[in-house]
RNA sequence: GGGCGCUUAGCUCAGUUGGUUCAGAGCACCUGCCUUACAAGCAGGGGGUCACAGGUUCGAGUCCUGUAGCGCCCA
């Protein structure tokens, strides 16, 4: 085994092999156990719209190592996979390749194609994304794989529907939607990006009808969108101006009063400005005022509609005319308007694809654009065009098609926020749930805080259907018209009855409560809406609008012919509702309906509520906040314990990394040059507390393997040049052939050579170890039989085991990999390896090296194992072999496998610092050596001597490691002792209370050893005199602590010392060196 | 406009409850080593006015205030 064992890790041949085992093991798996404690994830999970990147890697990295350590630890331990339909997002790749290599739209091929097509894409993505994660390791539960779009999920989602539109919360509306023109779809404001665009100020004059003498003729408005205007129903104007402007005017004078110089003009002339216009306009705008209560209109030009002034405090009488034209179908405040002046109504002048309606006159057809210049052409023609000022406009686009988004007024359904919200809030307040790092909260209750109501419905294809069926009853029944009150009782009768046949007809098919009819719609006594529970209810009132359309019924029994027939006698058109569900209202129900809510099972029982979620910080409004409102709702209880906010990965220039800017890293591309461990090791080694991390990316050279500095200009090329090679390599964004033939230059990071440098270390230390296990026999050790060197790695095992312990369990992963780190390297590899060669020559001490080694290896791979799966398991099981007992104080066999291996628990009663203490003045004193060494170039292979000046107990703790000094330093002691001569020409080194002297004659660099102590002498004289104007000054010596302040005179004392001894070396040297 | 962060070595980042032989790590750089686990390594070394300005304190990279720059989120 031995010779054969290579003196690397070969991932590439073991990863498969190895995840394998794992899998046949059935280790992943998790089931009910009683006899132990419950520890879940789900998985936030991935979207199928495309690959996973480096950002999704780092998340289930430190996912999959909680759930390692836990499984280890003894917990029966679910980590729920699964992916997520993604409605805007999937849809629009999949169209958007539709028109790239089809020239198709939706529409050309159909709801039921088009959808067909994205499941063909979502099959095809959802395979690589599953396994991605494979390859990187990850120990989810695979028989659980959930799809949000799904039969088990979309139960769910329907089952939450229902209950939430039952109990009223759920209620359609025609609210001011942020419209997708391209997409042709509402989004959600988390949908919208800011974007800063460089847009014009128009001002136009809007006649007054009727002026009375000595009245304006005209009002003054301005807009940054001229079209708009076809859709006016008002113009503004303050209702207290003089107030509105007084207000102004004090608030500027508070600023101005605090303001640093610099901002004092400025302000002053704002001050002025306010004091100008009170002048100039107050009078006309309080006459407009006088107007607008007095029910004048104004004539909206082009339209030649007669429009209201009206009062509202909208309008802003500091800014522009003070006037502001009203728009309550396209602007979000000139709605808020309209919901206070509902007189004025509203005018939507928008098709669903951007282009202008019937109500937009002659625009009628024209894009936007186009309805825009040619108001402003009409409007210059009828001399109503004032002034057009550029201006910088704030201009929301949509996230998903990257198109300016438009203001539009639409049938949406919504959840009510109030006491949902409420609900998860107080959740977060009172701790249920807790979110770290804390700083967290506050976006979380921030946002949930402003109760908004959630527009849940998207106007798309793919998607959970929403489950509603509007119902028109036949008009007759309505009878003729009545008082308000005399139709809302008949309509409420109505209701009635229908409902009654819905659940006859319910009835006859096994189910129950499965419909419930709602309040009619807005403004219409004769429609209503139907809310639909289970998927075969929905069947059932498919067939009831064939048979209102006269299709034939298929054949039925009695009962359920019966009830559609009353359903028919009631209704003329029944209809669903042709949109789909917001994802994010199935990702809400994900921690529950995973586990197969609403169906009552064992699993939900058992692992819910989930233990924690991992997720990053920008889903914590749109998911995290909706998923614990949603629990509480339908579990009563809360989705996790605990939530952990990890870092965002941003490349070298600080832009988050993405496929479409060309900087995104694939994590396969380095798994498969640094292998999935040293890809693990690496992200965790990144997350420690800040909620960004940068990672500069480089391409590699397909041909030479050099790595070429990604810049924002070569990112977004099809091919770069090799700058070591010269050869031109292909990117992802290679379309033509020709560029697809070259080679690709896959992305990659720098930042992962340390991980892989890493594993490496830890291979080839277990690769000495193996070697070195010869004749192992197993055994317990005594504590008589442990050398200074065991007790000191014992102590820091110890130590270790509980930091990485405790850093894991609160989310340090960074620091959980820095102890990690050092231990294995420093302390384990270049300290107790070293030192144990020079036993392991030895019969007599080799036994207990053995063990120790055997042991300490066994304890390190188990603490690294949750990062590092797959080289700890292959090393687990090459030890199994060499050494398939271990233990010090207990002997017990290797698991079969590391992942079910008993976690680490830190032995308390092996920490000793007093053995810290020695071996690290053994550690320093061995470096003064090699220091000297090294400095006055002492090739390796020559021995030398030294002496050590130092205390009886010091050179007592140094006693039994002389033989080290020899196999480490080959540097044996000359002399050692209180009081010893130094060597005649020597180099010095002064640690505190402890000198070295090696001893130079014959080899000594003078003029080098000079220039050392030279400078040595200058940083202890600093030193010293920092230390003497610190005790001098009164105050300290006074107010500090008393042991602080007799630190330093032991310390200053120490100083001085070791400048004595300095300045003698330097003496001696400087005769040396006149004498040569 | 509001919120949350960041600014420490050429680069990417650590730095606990404020205490001068702890300003540190990895990469990069320099010197010397193919020392039988590891050259993806070993032994050493150079390199930082801790963004800037104030303040609190006997003492500030660390606490407070302000300024500048950068990033993200929300309006």
């Amino acid at each position: 085994m031995k010779s054969t064992l290579a003196n690397r890790f070969d991932y590439q041949e073991a990863q498969q092999r190895i995840y394998k085992f794992w899998e046949s093991g059935g280790y992943f798996n998790a089931e009910p156990n009683p006899d132990k404690k419950p520890y879940s994830i789900v998985i936030p999970p991935p979207n199928v719209t495309g690959a996973l990147h480096l950002g999704h890697a780092l998340n289930n990295t430190l996912q999959d190592t909680m759930i390692r350590m836990k499984r280890m630890q003894g917990f029966e331990t679910l980590w729920m996979p699964g992916t997520d339909h993604a409605g805007i997002a999937t849809q629009a790749v999949v169209e958007k390749r539709l028109t790239e290599e089809e020239g198709k739209t939706r529409h050309d091929l159909g709801r039921e194609a088009l959808v067909e097509r994205i499941w063909d894409w979502k099959h095809q993505y959802e395979a690589r994304i599953l396994s991605q994660l494979k390859q990187m390791g990850c120990s989810c539960d695979w028989r659980r794989t959930r799809f949000t779009l799904d039969d088990v999920c979309a139960r769910a989602v329907r089952e939450t529907f229902f209950d939430l539109f039952s109990k009223g919360l759920i209620y359609r509306g025609k609210r001011l939607v942020n419209w997708d023109t391209h997409l042709q779809t509402a989004v959600s404001d988390d949908e919208v990006k800011h974007v800063l665009v460089k847009g014009h100020f128009w001002h136009f004059k809007y006649p007054i009808i009727d002026p009375k003498p000595g009245e304006p003729t005209y009002v003054k408005i301005a807009t940054t969108r001229p079209e708009t205007m076809l859709g006016d129903t008002a113009v503004a104007v303050h209702p207290d101006p003089a107030s509105a402007l007084d207000k102004v005017e004090r608030e500027l004078r508070e600023k101005l009063a605090s303001a640093p110089d610099k901002e004092k003009d400025a302000l002053q002339q704002q001050v002025d400005a306010i004091a100008e216009r009170r002048k100039s306009m107050l009078p006309q705008l309080e006459e407009l005022r006088d107007m607008a209560l007095d029910s004048r209109k104004v004539m909206l030009p082009l339209m030649n509609r007669e429009i209201p002034l009206v009062a509202d405090s909208w309008a802003k009488p500091e800014l522009g005319s003070g006037c502001v034209k009203i728009t309550p179908a396209h602007d979000a405040n000139d709605y808020d308007v309209w919901q206070r002046n509902l007189d004025i109504g509203a005018i939507n002048i928008l098709n669903t694809d951007g282009t202008l309606n019937e109500n937009a006159g002659k625009y009628e057809n024209l894009t936007v654009k186009q309805s825009r210049k040619q108001v402003v052409a009409d409007l210059e023609e009828l001399d109503l065009l004032g002034e057009i000022e550029d201006r910088e406009i704030e201009l929301a686009h949509s996230d998903r098609s990257k198109t300016p988004i438009e203001p539009f007024l639409a049938d949406q359904w919504f959840v009510k926020m109030d006491e949902p919200a409420q609900s998860a809030m107080d959740a977060v307040t009172d701790e249920r749930v807790k979110i770290l790092p804390a700083r967290y909260r506050k976006a979380y209750l921030d946002w949930l805080g402003e109760k908004r109501d959630w527009c849940i419905s998207r106007n798309l294809w793919w998607g959970h259907r929403i489950p509603v069926w509007s119902v028109q009853f036949r008009s007759g029944l309505l009878g003729g018209l009545g008082s308000t009150a005399r139709i809302r009782e008949r309509t409420g009768g109505l209701r009635n009855e229908l409902q009654e046949a819905l659940d006859s007809l319910a009835r006859s098919i096994g189910l129950s409560d499965d419909y419930y009819v709602s309040e009619n719609v807005e403004g219409s006594s004769a429609t209503c809406f139907v809310g639909v529970k289970s998927k075969e209810a929905r069947d059932q009132l498919a067939d009831v609008a064939g048979r209102l359309r006269d299709i034939p019924p298929v054949p039925t029994t009695d009962q359920r012919h019966a009830a559609m027939e009353a359903i028919a006698a009631l209704t003329q058109e029944v209809e669903e509702d042709s949109d789909v569900l917001d994802t994010w209202f199935s990702s809400a129900l994900w921690p529950h309906s995973t586990l197969g809510w609403p169906e009552k099972n064992e699993s939900l029982d058992y692992f819910y509520p989930t233990s924690v979620l991992i997720t990053s910080r920008d889903i914590i409004t749109l998911w995290v906040a909706r998923m614990v409102l949603s629990g509480l709702n339908n579990m009563g209880e809360i989705p996790f314990r605990e939530v952990f906010i990890h870092p965002k990965i941003l490349d070298g220039y600080g832009e988050t990394m993405s496929k479409s800017k060309g900087n995104g890293v694939d994590p396969l591309d380095v798994i498969e040059k640094f292998g999935p461990d040293a890809l693990r090791f690496g992200l965790a080694h990144l997350t420690t507390e800040t909620q960004d991390v940068r990672m500069p990316v480089q391409f590699e050279c397909p041909y030479c393997d050099a790595a070429v500095e990604q810049t924002k200009k070569n990112r977004e090329l099809p091919r770069v040049a090799c700058k070591k090679c010269g050869k031109e390599f292909s990117t992802q964004w290679a379309r033509t052939e020709e560029d697809q033939a070259l080679a690709r230059g896959a992305v990659v990071s720098e930042r992962f050579e340390q991980a892989r440098n890493f594993c490496n270390k830890l291979w080839n230390a277990s690769r000495f170890c193996l070697m070195n296990l010869d004749g192992y026999e197993a055994g317990t050790v005594a504590d008589a039989d442990l050398a200074v060197e065991d007790r000191w790695l014992l102590s820091r095992l110890a130590a270790v085991t509980e930091q990485v312990t405790e850093r894991l369990e609160s989310y340090h992963f960074a620091e959980a990999m820095r102890a990690l780190y050092d231990f294995a390297w420093d302390d384990f590899c270049s300290f107790y390896v070293e030192i144990a060669k020079e036993r392991l020559q030895n019969d007599a001490t080799r036994g207990t090296a053995q063990r120790i080694l055997a042991h300490s290896l066994d304890t390190l791979l188990r603490l690294l194992h949750p990062v590092i799966p797959f080289i700890t398991e292959e090393i687990w099981q090459l030890l199994n072999k060499a050494a398939p007992q271990r233990g010090l104080t207990k002997l017990s066999a290797g698991t079969e496998s590391i992942m079910i291996a008993r976690w680490s628990e830190a032995d308390p009663g092996r920490r000793d610092s007093e053995i810290e203490a020695q071996f690290a003045t053994f550690q320093r004193v061995l470096g003064a050596v090699r220091e000297i060494r090294s400095r006055q170039n002492i090739a390796p292979k020559t021995a030398i001597e030294f002496s050590v000046q130092a205390d009886e107990a010091t050179i007592g703790l140094l006693e039994p490691m002389k033989a080290y000094f020899e196999s480490m330093a080959n540097a044996s002691v000359a002399a050692w002792g209180a009081d010893i001569e130094p060597p005649a020409i020597n180099a010095p080194l002064n640690l505190q209370g402890i000198d070295v002297f090696v001893d130079l004659a014959g080899l000594i660099d003078v003029s080098a050893e000079i220039e050392r102590l030279e400078k040595d002498e200058a940083k202890t004289q600093n030193l010293i005199q920092g230390k003497g104007k610190k005790l001098d000054n009164a105050s300290f010596v006074d107010r500090a602590p008393a042991d602080v302040v007799q630190k330093e005179r032991d310390s200053l004392a120490q100083l001085e010392e070791q400048l004595r001894t300095i300045l003698k070396a330097l003496a001696d040297l400087r005769g040396q060196d006149e004498n040569k």
